[in-house]
DNA sequence: GAATGTGGTGAATCTCCCG
DNA sequence: TCGGGAGATTCACCACATT
């Protein structure tokens, strides 16, 4: 599987006097303000969010949330945060190579103003990309949606820019189908998560995989990435690792010094590295709900066992309802046996053609449907 | 298992006059300005993502422009379709409720300029959305990642609104987990997508189960629901389906005589199968003192949490004793653990039949008993 | 050693009603 | 409008301890 291709070799001279592969304690505006014009192949961004966060939020269990209070987060107004948005992305795009492309991630919070200020300097956006988190922290007064997502943006230096796309490389990342817009990676954790003092060393750190990703899709081997908000250098190890050249520009003296610690520890990766960065098929989970929502199977619809023995009606949001009893598939199935559990999916039938089905093969023409 | 409670219909009364389950043939914005204020209880808006928007405002998009002019014929685009988007942003804000809210959906080419457009504007963003298609339209060139997204913003009517939000009736619909900001539905096709003469009455038709989910998330039984960008009529037919109430504007008249058609074969549920799980909040409220009164619990029982580690006293009037603490079954479980708040219906726990059982347990009890 | 259980945690705009 | 009190509310993953 996957086709070996030579690897293409950035081809221009790096411009004479770059900073290659260090990293500017300084503001990223300034810092950016002293390089020469079109010197970088790619910028990666990950700016404040302008979270806007109210007073301290508690976990049922009764845990303190560890929330991002830092001041370089704090805007007075979305007035104020466009301006340090357009300043940084003007420089940005000066900074850019004609053929260069830029990254942005963000969240609700910031990601449209981000948008919109980018589109407005003149830069062409190729994509949006979803980072769906496959372990988000949940919401825990039940207020809203879990928000589960992170948004990035990939923009070329302007409409006829002829920007770096490694599709093969891609696709074969991708078990041989095309990368989609939606990519499932895990926040960062565990080990690779930085620590200082036992404590986080930085409250927003990407995951390595993320970054992998981008860099491999959008740089050639030998191209200078530059990142004004470094942070703790995820950016860097990553370019590093791929035999990419970086640009670090962090403001704070505590991130620079874990940065440096961290990019010094990087080695190539090798296969087998590589292979765990990749993000494992998500195994397709289709809820009852979903079935309710596509309209397969229709609220209202009674619902029995193989034996008739007990019968329950299907809700708008994917309950079910028999007697007294009300809940999930598996919930009703188990109240009306006397069981600890069941599995509502091959418990419960449906009249078809005259003869009785389990919801579960429902479930299986779904997947027929929507797989690829 | 689970309480039984009639469905919350709307409260308010509908405001006289309004042209309630209608299509309106006309433009959105002189359509809404004749709709009284604080009249609907949501809004889910499909606007135009491109820039033909027609009228007088816009340049026809065919030739391409130079590059050296690139930047300001661009910024004159997006420009139109930013007052375009501020000027149906402004109507639709008068004629939400102020506890209404709204839906918007878009592509990477309009989505930012939305978002930015209706924070301006004063909404409060409560989540993006991510319509994960389960099967896109390909990449045909490889030249990008697949386009396999769309995005919604979900916002309420300035950041202190009470929006409905049905967060029982989403974990429902998913399993029993709490739903995510990442939808995965498939696109609109095969019987659903409407057809006149052979081909697809409308190029951007959306499916009925991205609808399902909103409306049923947002919106009660008797709501009204205003789409201002009607098209073939999606709304109006899970409106319709749901038990919600709607109001189409839409300048077509090809369109507008589909969605009627649509509309009329589209059938209403009945009630039973309408309702949804509902939060306990809509439960009746039981104090804990009516347990000891009816004698479920007796003053002197001595109460502890699951793991045995906190032990308090039941007196008379229902409030709780531990060491030097003294109230009720909330405060007494928060002082105790020194949290800051507690929900003492699952934190304390009695022995019954030589196991622990929570407080809450005896509620249901005593609900069951008492319910019609 | 393997399986199981416990505790901690992550870019979060995180309650509602009553007086 | 503000303050106080009732009471509702979490998922996936990892590290580490226990069985």
């Amino acid at each position: 599987m996957g086709v070996i291709t030579k690897v293409r070799q950035s081809t221009a001279a790096p411009v004479e006097g770059l900073p290659v592969d260090r990293i500017l304690m300084d503001d990223c505006i300034a810092a950016m303000r002293a390089l020469p014009a079109a010197s970088v192949d790619m910028i990666f961004a990950d700016p404040p969010y302008n979270l806007q966060l109210g007073g301290d939020l508690y976990r049922p269990e009764g845990g303190r949330v560890d929330a991002v209070d830092n001041d370089w987060d704090k805007f007075d107004t979305f007035a104020a945060y466009d301006r340090f948005t357009r300043a940084w992305l003007a420089e940005a795009r000066r900074v850019l190579k004609p053929d260069g492309s830029l990254w942005v991630i963000g969240s609700y919070h910031n990601i449209f103003r981000v948008g919109t200020a980018l589109q407005d300097g003149g830069f062409w956006i190729l994509n949006d990309i979803v980072w769906r988190k496959a372990n988000p922290m949940p919401n825990f007064k039940g207020t809203r949606f879990t928000n589960a997502h992170e948004t990035l943006i990939w923009a070329a230096n302007g409409e006829n820019a002829r920007y770096t796309f490694n599709y093969r490389a891609m696709k074969t990342l991708n078990d041989e189908l095309q990368m989609r817009s939606d990519w499932v990676l895990p926040i960062c954790g565990g080990q690779e998560r930085l620590k200082r003092g036992g404590t986080k060393a930085h409250p927003t750190q990407k995951p390595e995989a993320l970054l992998y990703r981008i860099l491999l899709a959008c740089t050639k081997p030998g191209d200078i990435v530059l990142d004004p908000f470094f942070g703790t250098g995820t950016t860097g190890a990553v370019a590093r690792r791929l035999g990419r050249h970086f640009i670090g520009i962090e403001r704070e003296p505590a991130y620079v010094e874990v940065a440096e610690q961290r990019i010094a520890d990087a080695l190539p990766l090798d296969e087998s590295a590589l292979a765990t960065m990749q993000a494992p098929r998500a195994a397709p989970r289709v809820p009852f709900g979903t079935l309710v929502e596509t309209g397969m199977i229709t609220p209202g619809t009674v619902l029995t066992d193989i034996k008739r023995r007990w019968r329950a009606t299907v809700r708008a949001d994917g309950s079910l309802l028999s007697g007294d009893a009300t809940g999930s598939i598996h919930k009703v199935g188990a109240v009306v046996q006397g069981a600890p559990s069941c599995n509502g999916w091959t418990f419960w039938h449906h009249e078809q053609d005259g003869t009785l089905k389990p919801v579960d093969s429902l479930r299986q023409t779904y997947l027929l449907a929507t797989q690829p």
